[in-house]
DNA sequence: GAGTCAAACATTGTTGACAAATGACAACTC
DNA sequence: GAGTTGTCATTTGTCAACAATGTTTGACTC
């Protein structure tokens, strides 16, 4: 059914960088687990995801995989059916979408206002870094990397608005406008795209950095 | 501690409009139940919900108790500290809610430009026959049942949109944002003004009720 | 009296067993 | 043969007990 070796991570990626905080508990475990391997195509929409199977494969009791599947129905990316089970969720329709790519501008872009109030250097020294991870991600082969150095970049311009209380709020939004990540994408222009962003950050060029995310978002 | 006559509700309230489907599972009775309280003002931002006190006041085991926290959590309701508990989230910040009022506008926005796009009477109606109810309990004295009026309202318009693709996106969004929902406002001022956009609908002046609508969301 | 440590308590996290609901399929009726 | 009903396997829903964690309390030291 499964690979044997798709086994749960006993710790969290080689580089998670900084505010990625690895979770004690097994249900965060598993929702992270499965969240990449959605994001990252390896399971495609329609998928159905069966508690009992995820228990034996993860090597635990159905309780922490019941309330992965909850989180992750919530944020969008599964769909359940009372009674029946939850599967994938599909990519929202091209009306749906539209609306998403508006409500990430306005999240993201009130993030970048916010900053420019302060400038706080620490935010470009943490993005420079994301920035040199993602190039290289862009470079290889792990999708699933790529995905989640991109979806860090834009978790960093967030987190900085209001002490990172718009997160929760975004992170829905977000997540299932990367279900369809893997298609139609160019990957060394997101980069590019990413790179120019901060360039107008560094040089203090408010509206050159909202017009650049603004493109960026589509 | 509670009222004994707090109990779960075995059905739900006299008339439920509508698409208010009855659930049949008590994690979502819960949920409902908790929900309500919440933003009727009942259980106030702060308080903390202990699980096993729960169960115990709804007279079931802990495990629906779990999942209906959980659902509340993912709303924004709730907040969550692992391995400590829950408790009832605090009424967004003046950034938060800034940003929060900007999203509800978009997301409805749409759904009545696409509304005006079939201009299907199917809509209109159940927007009549929710205007009377809300008026009616407007000038009574349940604040939930004007709460879950208001709510119903807005998510007739949300639910034309896509089909209601938009609904689950939009939810949380609107929880958030009825925290606050007691204080500062005037009942009938809300009624007027859903009826205003309901009004522009029926007289099929799309600009008028987009108008409407955002002067009615802040 | 202020600070520190440990033990007791309260609360969430996890587990495995059992109950209820659903969907598929076969037998039956008309 | 089309539709309906009954049965069965599969899957989720619920429960109660146990484990692990966090918080509080109170004695003890300085």
């Amino acid at each position: 059914m499964f690979d044997s070796e798709s086994e749960l991570p006993t710790l969290r990626s080689p580089h998670a960088l900084a505010p990625m905080k690895l979770a004690a508990n097994l249900q965060e475990q598993v929702a992270s687990h499965l969240r990449r391997r959605i994001l990252s195509g390896q399971l495609l929409p329609g998928t159905p995801l069966r508690e009992q199977t995820l228990a034996v494969e993860f090597g635990i009791s159905r309780g922490p995989i019941r309330d992965a599947l909850l989180h992750l129905t919530k944020e969008g990316l599964l769909i359940a059916k009372p009674n029946v089970g939850v599967r994938v969720a599909n990519e929202p329709s091209g009306f749906k979408r539209n609306v998403i790519v508006h409500l990430r501008r306005e999240i993201e872009a009130s993030a970048v206002t916010a900053w420019f109030e302060t400038r706080d250097p620490a935010l470009l020294k943490r993005l420079d870094d994301n920035l040199s991870h993602y190039k290289d991600a862009c470079g290889g082969s792990d999708l699933g990397q790529v995905v989640e150095l991109d979806m860090a970049f834009h978790r960093l311009l967030v987190e900085t608005a209001d002490h990172g209380s718009l997160v929760d709020l975004w992170l829905p939004i977000m997540l299932r406008m990367f279900l369809r990540y893997s298609r139609h994408r160019d990957l060394m222009e997101s980069y590019h795209e990413h790179a120019g962003i901060v360039r107008a950050m560094h040089g203090g060029r408010e509206w050159e950095a909202l017009e650049a995310l603004k493109l960026h978002i589509v």
